[in-house]
DNA sequence: TGTACATCAGTGAACGCGCGTTCACTGATGTAC
DNA sequence: TGTACATCAGTGAACGCGCGTTCACTGATGTAC
C-alpha cells in the first residue's frame, strides 16, 4: 500500500479512533495496539504515525465516545431533546446491555477511568460527561445524579450478571423505580398500571 | 527459607488469597502474579505450589471477598442484622469510595466479571452475591434490586469522578434519593428535614 | 499541462520488557523405626 | 525419646510469548518548475 492520500489517511485515522472507542468500551484499556489496528484494517506498525502513544488514543477514543453521547444516547432515540422517559427505557433495555461497544461510555469506562487508565484528559472528559448526562435527566427538583446512578448501576450489574435470571430483573426493577419517581413528581407514568 | 510447616504454608496461602482479594478489587484482574506474591511477602516462583493458575486465584479471591460481604459490608457496621439505613450510609460514604481494595466486591469487580476475567466460578459467585445483597436491602414491597443499582452506580461513578466536585455530589444525591424512598415507604427518614 | 522529485502513510521485522508458567534446587519439616 | 531420611513449600533463574514502541523501507501522493 505504502503512501496514501491525505484524505484517505485522515479517514483511516478516524476509523482507528472509532474502532478504539468501541473496543475500549467493550474490553477496557488493555486491548492491544495490534488488535486495535487490525480491527481498523491496518497493520500495527503505522500506529505511531498517527498517535504519540496508546494512552493518547485512549484519551481521543474516550472523547469520541462522549461526543456521540452528547448528541444522543448511543443505540437509543437520538436524544438531546427526547423525553427522559424514552432515554431511560432505551438505557435499561437488554439491547443496550448487550451492546457494550456501542453503548454508554459512562457505564462502560467507569472502572477504567477510576483505575487511572488513560490520562488526565480522559478523567476530565469523563467527569464532564457525567455532569452533562445528569443534566439531561434533571428536573426542577432533581439534579439527575441519583437517577443517573440508578441507570448506570443497573446497566453495569445487568452486564455482570448476564446469563442469569437476575440480570433482566435488575433492568426491570430499575425501570420501575425510575418510573415511580416520575409519578411521584407528577409526570406521566411509564405504564398504565 | 525453603520448607515451611504445614500450618505456616496454609497461613501463607490464606495471605495470598486475602492480598489478591484486595488487589484484584483495586486494580482488576490484570495485577501480575509477581506483584500479588510480593504484596503477600513471597516470591512468585512458589505460586503454582498453591494455585493451578492465576485465574483460579481470581476465582478464590472473588469468593473470599463475597464471603466477607455476606458477613457484613466491608468497612461498615458489620451488618447482616444492621438496618438498611446504616448500611446505605456507610456504603455511600467517602471512606468507602476511597477504600476500593477493602470495599464492596459487587461494585469493584462488576466490570472485570462482565468482561469475563476469571472463570465461570467467579461469574456464578458474583450473581449470587448480587442477589444476596439485594435481599438484605429488600422490603415487603421491594426486592432491593433498584436500591442496589443506585448504590453501586453512585459508588462507581463517585470513584470514577473522584477529585472533581461532582464525586461528592453523586454520593449525596444517591443518599438523599434512597432516604426519600425510605420515607415513601413509611420508614423513619434519615434526617430531620 | 507535463515532468522530476521530495514527502510521508503504511508495512513488517525487530527492540527490550514483563507477563504467566515451569523447573532444578534447598533445607526445615514430618515420619518411620 | 532419638535418629535417618523422604517430603515438599518456597526460591530464583529460565521458558516462550505478546506487549508497546521503533525503524528501515516502499511507492503513490503532492509539489516545484
Amino acid at each position: 500500500m505504502s503512501r496514501v492520500s491525505q484524505a484517505q489517511a485522515e479517514e483511516n485515522r478516524q476509523r482507528v479512533v472509532e474502532t478504539a472507542s468501541r473496543l475500549f468500551r467493550e474490553q477496557g484499556a488493555q486491548v492491544s495496539v495490534a488488535e486495535l489496528m487490525k480491527a481498523a484494517g491496518l497493520t500495527h506498525g503505522g500506529f505511531y504515525k498517527q498517535f504519540p502513544s496508546k494512552e493518547a488514543l485512549f484519551d481521543e477514543a474516550t472523547a469520541h465516545a462522549f461526543a456521540a453521547l452528547a448528541d444522543g444516547t448511543p443505540g437509543s432515540p437520538s436524544a438531546a431533546d427526547a423525553p427522559s422517559e424514552a432515554v431511560i427505557d432505551a438505557y435499561l433495555s437488554t439491547e443496550h446491555r448487550d451492546d457494550v461497544a456501542g453503548g454508554c461510555p459512562v457505564a462502560a469506562l467507569a472502572t477504567d477511568i477510576a483505575r487511572g487508565q488513560g490520562g488526565p484528559a480522559s478523567q476530565h472528559r469523563y467527569s464532564e460527561g457525567v455532569t452533562e448526562f445528569a443534566q439531561r435527566l434533571s428536573t426542577d427538583q432533581d439534579d439527575g445524579l441519583s437517577r443517573l446512578s440508578t441507570m448506570v448501576g443497573a446497566l453495569v450489574l445487568a452486564r455482570a450478571t448476564k446469563g442469569t435470571p437476575v440480570s433482566e430483573k435488575i433492568l426491570a426493577a430499575a425501570c420501575e423505580a425510575l418510573g415511580q419517581d416520575e409519578r411521584d413528581r407528577g409526570a406521566a407514568p411509564r405504564s398504565g398500571a
